[in-house]
DNA sequence: ATGAAAGCGCTAACAG
DNA sequence: CTGTTAGCGCTTTCAT
């Protein structure tokens, strides 16, 4: 008697169940798992005594026994970049739809943070990891790989692990080859510090490749920092309004991301840079924000939520062993999505 | 021997390091929880063993065996906007700052998915919840209470537990009187279907309170989902155009969040309508969006960052045993921000 | 159809 | 200072 009611302030156990519908420990895991072979009188009796306990499985003793859990750890690039919080959302729920509890780490873009969050996640020994965003750092890879757990690059990459990806090189090309085709030549690629990882460098390979293919100028990478007005291109510090507005100036921007597209944006609207007129601007993603009027940024989209179920889906398969072998790759299709930022090249200027 | 092979494929358990550093289980625990009373050599010769063998502690034993977890449920209204993304943000990094990790679960502002999420976290054995949002269901209620884990309400409330937010009722109050100072009568309340919770009533309250005090015309509110072109006014469906464009028109609204306010700078930017010589318009929160030079919208902010670390501050206080007693309430101060969405009353609509 | 027993990997007294 | 011994709450054979 004294032992029983021991269940009245901490949560009630299995055995709790067990004593108050008499039954044992077994019975009760049966039932509350769904098996078969537990008779109809019973399994109500076990029932009853769950609702009158408010007894929750505990999901810890659970996974321990059973030696993997169902939580599905996400690192996260940034989760106030609104690309990242959609994602996050999509992954969220495409998760929680296949039975996995997503744990998420936002890592501010920094390798260090990201390490200590994968260590997190592998302690708390996730059954399988999402990357949202990868640093390419070679110990997240060493730490991920040594404990054999299921990877899944989305909307970024590593040769290491799945990939679930829109053909970046391809995005970057057509993003390119719009304002090539609108008569621009001086075209410049922009990238800001938190997003330089592979889907970075095949977006600017894209870029790269559209130019030389039309004989356009050299290629130009500007690494920017929002909202400083200074710049490094092509590894030299200038300023901005140099590069938009003195000799030989560049007149349209291929943005590595949409967030840093609007950002040039709001640069440009600051120091009285037009856009289109002066400066013509093409950012990467399609967030929410890039479509409304007062943005209208001509983007390309990505296709997140269909991202984010293949991804997960990925995952969980790799998870239950429905697919082995070597890291697989699956990408889809990205589309230009025309607005008012981009237009052709003033004949000024040509 | 046969069994000491044993690590190689699955995780190596403290009794591998045990074995392997020749000491006992509990001198290893010792070690990894840095307690004192271990001497120097063997400490060394533990690390050691560790490092060779890759080993991780288990977080879900430790967690069983103490009965009580380090991870902190985050309910999230809707991780897609902006507000709850850059809540959801600080609160990860304020949790981890703490020693917790965070684990989200998006409701998509409906009650039966906010249900659902509580009741994974509960069966993860939450150390404590924060609700970002909350719906005000009272069977999520019961089960928490049930529960007796720490909640804190982050920016939106309940009377069962600890609420850290802003005066919600002044913002109100000083979003509309910059409306009413600036010579408008004509104001509504606008509200978008997924925030209203308890703030949004708040809100309302402050904005009723500040259109009685100035006798300005009678409260209107509207309820809309963007993007339709109709709403609820006061409980009757009509056409938005006709609130802001008809007899007795609206001059301006105060919004109980960004995302609304913003949505309807759209809408208004789509129909032709100018913002602010036709209609002004204030928001809540101060979302990054907001700041743009094109959006530009006068909004009363909220110290995200601050409500965050408070809210952590908060629970972690409850779970450590910090603080004991009834439901606290914590408020900080909100501002307003005045930027180009609003402007004194035209004379020809007085 | 049900129960008994042996762990999962770890912490927490308590001995030595 | 270090080792021994119980569990934490559950799943999972294996008997009955």
């Amino acid at each position: 008697m004294i032992d029983s009611t021991s269940a009245e302030r901490r949560h009630p156990t299995i055995l709790d169940v067990a004593s108050q519908a008499g039954v044992s420990k077994s019975t009760v895991s049966n039932v509350v798992r769904g098996l078969p072979g537990v008779s109809e009188s019973t399994r109500r009796r076990v029932r009853t005594a769950i609702d009158e306990l408010g007894y929750r499985p505990n999901v810890l003793a659970r996974q321990l026994v059973q030696r993997r859990t169902s939580i599905l750890g996400v690192v996260v690039g940034d989760l106030a970049n609104p690309f990242f919080a959609e994602m996050a959302k999509s992954v969220e729920r495409h998760a929680a739809a296949r039975g996995y509890t997503a744990m998420f780490c936002n890592t501010e873009g920094d390798s260090e943070s990201e390490l200590a969050g994968v260590e997190t996640l592998l302690q708390h020994r996730v059954a399988g990891i999402v990357f949202l965003a990868f640093s390419g750092d070679p110990r997240t890879m060493q730490e991920v790989l040594h404990h054999q757990v299921p990877v899944v690059f989305v909307s970024c990459g590593a040769e290491w692990g799945d990939v679930v990806s829109v053909d970046d090189e391809r995005g970057g090309r057509i993003g390119t080859m719009h304002l090539i085709d609108s008569g621009h030549r001086r075209v410049a690629y922009l990238s800001i510090p938190e997003l330089e990882d592979e889907s970075d460098r095949a977006r600017w390979e894209g870029y790269r490749q559209a130019m030389k293919g039309a004989g356009a100028g050299a290629p130009m990478r500007i690494s920017w920092s929002p909202p400083s007005d200074q710049a490094r291109i092509d590894g030299s510090e200038r300023t901005l309004l140099e590069v938009f507005a003195g000799r030989g100036r560049v007149t349209a921007v291929f943005a590595s991301n949409d967030v840093a597209a609007i950002a040039l944006q709001e640069f440009a609207d600051r120091v009285g840079i037009r856009v289109p007129e002066d400066v013509s601007i093409v950012g990467f993603d399609d967030v929410p924000m890039a479509g409304l009027a007062r943005i209208a940024l001509t983007t390309v989209a990505q296709p997140r939520d269909e991202l984010a179920r293949l991804g997960i889906a990925d995952v969980a398969d790799r998870i239950e062993r429905k697919v082995k072998g070597p890291p697989r790759t699956t990408l889809v299709d990205v589309s230009l999505v025309t607005r008012r930022s981009t237009a052709p090249l003033q004949a000024d200027l040509a």
